[in-house]
DNA sequence: TCAAATTTAGTCAAGTTTGACTAAAAATCA
DNA sequence: TGATTTTTAGTCAAACTTGACTAAATTTGA
C-alpha cells in the first residue's frame, strides 16, 4: 500500500480528469516529491499501472499543445472505491515500524475529501491503535525489562514512545477541531480541498 | 545515502567477517527488516554492490556446511572509512522531509561503535539542525501566515513541529546521559556493542 | 525579429526493493 | 531407520523508484 498511489489517485480525482504532468505539478505544490516518492517516473508508472488495473481509465490522448501528447486519465468507479479504501487506511493505519510520515501525510493531505464524521471516526481509530501501541511499549519497558537488549536500544524505545505520545495528543486535538466544525470537509461544500469538480460530462 | 548500506556495513563490521545470512539474521534481531529495508534481496544486493565498490572484500567462499556456499565479506579500509562517514551522517542528518526514522534508527543502533565524544558532538549537531528547523517552521507559521495553504496543511505543520520538539528533548537527554558516562562506547571497551572483534588475522 | 531560456509532457536505463522460491543439510520424531 | 520439518544460504523475476534526458512549444528580451 503505497503513498504514491494514494496521492496520484487523489490528484487525478481532484481534477476530475488529469494528465501526468498535471498530477506531477499538483503533488509538487504539496511538496510530496520530498516527503513521499513522487518523482516523475513514479507518478507516470503509478498512472499506467493503475490504468492497467482498471482503477483509472484513459479518457483521451490530446496531441499536447506543448511538447508530447497528453494522456488524460479519470477515476473509474473501482478507482473511486479504491480511493476511499486507501485514504481510510492511510489515516487509520499506525504501524509503529513503518515510517508513518509518508503514508499518513498523504492521508492528511487528502483528509478534506472525506465526510466529516468519517474523518473523525478514522482518526479515532488511529488514536486507539496508537494508545494500544503505547501501552504495549510500556509493558515491554516495565515487565521483561532488563533482558538482553543493549541499553541504547531502550533509548530508541523512549524516543519512539515520545513520538507516539505527541502523535496521540495532536490527533486528539485534530478530532476536537473537526468536531467543532473546523475545516471544510467533503460534505460541507462541493469546493472542499481535493474534491472532484462537478461532473459535467 | 541508504540505511541498508549502513546497517549491512555495521553488521559485517561487528563480526569482522560475515556472510550474507549472518548479516540477515543479525539485522532481524534488530527488527531492521521492519523499520528499514532489510529484506534478503536488499541485503545481498548491498553486499555485492559494496564489494564491487571496494568497500567490502570477499574473504572466502566456503562450500556452505548447510545449503549453498557461503561468501564471507570483510570491510576494506575504505569500507571502514565509509562506515565512519555514513554513521556520522545518519546521526547528524535531520532532514525534515525524509522520514527520519529509518536512517536515524540505523545510526542509533550503531551509536556505540562511536567514541563517546564523537557521539556527543554528532548529537549536538543534530540538535542544532533540529532547532534551526523548528525556528524556520515557527517563522513560516507566524509571518507569511494565512496565504494560500489550506488550513488542514497547517495542522500537518503542527504535528511536524511537535515531533521535532519531542526529538530535540530526547536528543538532549541522550547527550546528558552520554556525558554522564552512561552506555558502553567504542572507546570504553573492546566489547562495546557492535565493535569489531580483535583482529587476530 | 530571432536566438536563448523556460515550460510542458513524458521516456528511459539504471538502480533498488520485494518476497516467494530453491536446494541442501541438520534436527526431530515415530 | 526413514520421513518430515526446520534451518541455512542464497537466487531471481517482478515491481518500483530515481532523475537525467528528449523534444516540442511558448515566452523573454536584446
Amino acid at each position: 500500500m503505497s503513498a504514491t498511489r494514494l496521492l496520484v489517485l487523489g490528484a487525478v480525482r481532484m481534477y476530475g480528469k488529469a494528465h501526468g504532468y498535471q498530477v506531477r505539478r499538483e503533488l509538487q505544490t504539496w511538496s510530496a516529491d520530498r516527503w513521499a516518492k513522487a518523482q516523475p517516473g513514479s507518478i507516470y508508472h503509478a498512472l499506467k499501472k493503475m490504468a492497467a488495473e482498471g482503477l483509472l481509465e484513459v479518457v483521451d490522448t490530446e496531441p499536447g499543445k506543448a511538447g508530447p501528447d497528453r494522456t488524460g486519465y479519470r477515476l473509474t468507479s473501482e478507482g473511486e472505491t479504491h480511493y476511499q479504501v486507501l485514504l481510510s487506511q492511510a489515516v487509520v493505519e499506525a504501524d509503529p515500524w513503518q515510517p508513518q510520515t509518508e503514508l499518513f501525510f498523504a492521508g492528511m493531505s487528502l483528509l478534506p475529501t472525506m465526510p466529516r464524521k468519517q474523518a473523525i471516526s478514522a482518526l479515532r481509530q488511529r488514536v486507539t491503535t496508537l494508545r494500544a501501541q503505547r501501552s504495549n511499549w510500556h509493558q515491554h519497558l516495565e515487565s521483561s525489562e532488563g533482558w538482553g537488549e543493549p541499553p541504547h536500544v531502550f533509548e530508541m524505545y523512549r524516543l519512539w514512545g515520545g513520538q507516539v505520545h505527541t502523535a496521540i495528543e495532536w490527533t486528539e486535538q485534530l478530532i476536537d477541531k473537526l468536531a467543532a466544525g473546523e475545516f471544510v470537509m467533503a460534505d460541507d461544500s462541493a469546493a472542499a480541498f481535493g474534491a472532484p469538480p462537478s461532473n459535467h460530462d
